[in-house]
DNA sequence: TTGATTACCATGAATTCCCATGCAAATAAT
DNA sequence: ATTATTTGCATGGGAATTCATGGTAATCAA
């Protein structure tokens, strides 16, 4: 299993569109670029997906590739290799890591998820995501919180974790 | 089943955020991370989690690889899957043991905790907390404390040691 | 040529690296 | 047994490096 990324963090975005790539991140962003050497700067793709998602998933070339083989593997002309297709390969946008570890959002993705001077950075398995910190706030905070709130008072999120893989 | 943490000590924290680990924690930090060798310094992760949570939790690297395969098992989409995953994925910070045996905890994570100038280690299992002491003090003894003294008086815990796994 | 994109340079703050010291436990020597 | 020697451990300080961020000049596209 490829090196995964973690944490999570706010950084500015300035008016053209540059943004600092959390700096563990960009370790795993190396480790996952194949043609990556010292000194090079990594290139990595970006999901933006269709009108519904309102963030944007990074994945590492080795990521993606693994992704891509999977949908070549899938019957040609299936509806679900379609879906696929466009979502990986034509809602995407794949660039690379500049000198001073940013990137460059162009401002077809900044509209897309409503990106202004701020964005926010988590960690999420083998990709990171990018939010507008209004939206994973509201969205994502909002929505588990209302439902642990569902949950008794003394619950452990984690009694998931020794469930998993068995229902 | 991997080698335990064991103890309980107080160490200074500088304020550059460097701290000691035990001694005895460190050697259970290199058995548990599969690149260690003699020479090197072993990795670890420290989950920190949501505002709830007023410690920090560190994982050895088998440890939290555990996690990452069971949550990688859970269904793509799931609240369960998403919660855990920022928890684990998001709300943590990967990072190594310096030369001298210490940690260097990030001004982020100090204050998440309000630690100041000493920090309390406790083992748990498979893992280690650290807590702000006085934090520790108040919350987790008081409440087992409570606990305990709502029991007979010749209560005896270890009664629980046999219930484990029947219900 | 005009707006946008890319390449270069600049800087303060945070983080890492390297070296140093005082102890205390462990071991060896008398 | 008592004293010297070594070794590991907790802690501290300063220099060197990396990071996050901002600015300007060069290049590109239409």
């Amino acid at each position: 299993m490829a090196r995964r990324f973690r944490g999570e963090s706010h950084h500015k975005v300035d008016n053209k569109g540059r943004v600092s790539i959390p700096a563990l991140f960009r370790r795993v962003l190396e480790q996952g670029d194949p043609n990556y050497t010292e000194g090079l700067n990594p290139e990595l793709v970006i999901v933006y997906g269709d009108h519904r998602r309102n963030y944007l998933e990074c994945y590492t070339i080795s990521a993606i590739e693994e992704v891509d083989s999977k949908i070549d593997a899938l019957p040609r002309g299936s509806m679900e290799r379609r879906m696929l297709q466009r979502l990986f390969h034509g809602q995407s946008f794949p660039t690379i890591v500049d000198d001073t570890g940013r990137l460059v959002l162009p401002a077809k993705l900044r509209r897309k998820i409503d990106l202004g001077a701020e964005a926010f950075f988590i960690a999420a398995g083998d990709t990171f995501q990018i939010w507008k910190p209004e939206t994973y706030d509201s969205e994502e905070l909002a929505k588990t919180e209302a439902w642990l709130d569902n949950l008794p008072e003394d619950f452990d999120p984690m009694i998931y974790l020794d469930q998993a893989g068995q229902d």
